[in-house]
DNA sequence: TTAATATATAATTATTTGCTTATATAATCA
DNA sequence: TGATTATATAAGCAAATAATTATATATTAA
């Protein structure tokens, strides 16, 4: 049986979201690995208000969910939400930027929080 | 030999084009149908200028294409851009819209023009 | 040549966006 | 407990966006 195929309009909402370099970014980040904001703050050289305020888009859309762990809110990409094969197609045809993380441990700024 | 990958900044210019429901829709018909302005208006039920403006943003960063017929300006998609095949993926996973042609069609609407 | 048709461009406007600063909340640490 | 750290939310603002109306340009038809 074929999946459905998505709706043009929500596929132009995701879209949307996703023509911001930042929260691309941060989404292709998101299908490799786990990121708390504090990173994201990092990577970006971005205000934290700033960083949130993309999570909360994404997070309002169900593409990422967050999790508490003491101190630190965890982000992860929601795989289970029926446009992710959307995004992951997309996302699967942009270069890797684990590097970033890398470059923030090799500073050891990812131990700091992570 | 591997297609270099898409880089990323680049994509989010493309996604944020495409992340309007009527751009995307002009898209995804161009990617199957050559069509003409007036087409667009009458679909999309949008003035004329505002159409105008949507295939112009298209066309400035090369993904379509004008070909002037007489009276008539007629719109492809360029299947030679170099960020083509990352287009076509994304559009590739959405429902046909040829079935707003076709409703032009039935109408008498079509012929009038193209 | 004049009128009609198809399209583009310019000017205007309301809305949305993405940032900033300021502040609130929650958890940890001394 | 009080201070620090991580995060979210609110308010304000400048820039970008998407529409509209008005106008210009190009082609065709009478």
């Amino acid at each position: 049986m074929q999946k459905t195929a998505m709706e043009i309009d929500q596929a132009a909402i995701i879209l949307k979201l996703l023509g911001d370099r930042t929260r691309l970014t941060m989404l292709k980040i998101l299908d490799e690995e786990v990121c708390c904001v504090c990173e994201f703050v990092d990577i970006f050289g971005m205000s934290q208000p700033s960083i949130s305020q993309h999570l909360r888009k994404l997070k309002d859309i169900g593409m990422v969910r967050e999790e508490r762990k003491g101190q630190w809110i965890f982000y992860s990409i929601n795989k289970s939400h029926d446009d992710y094969p959307f995004v992951r197609e997309l996302l699967g045809q942009l270069p890797s930027q684990i590097y970033k993380l890398t470059e923030l441990e090799a500073q050891g700024r990812r131990i700091s929080c992570c």
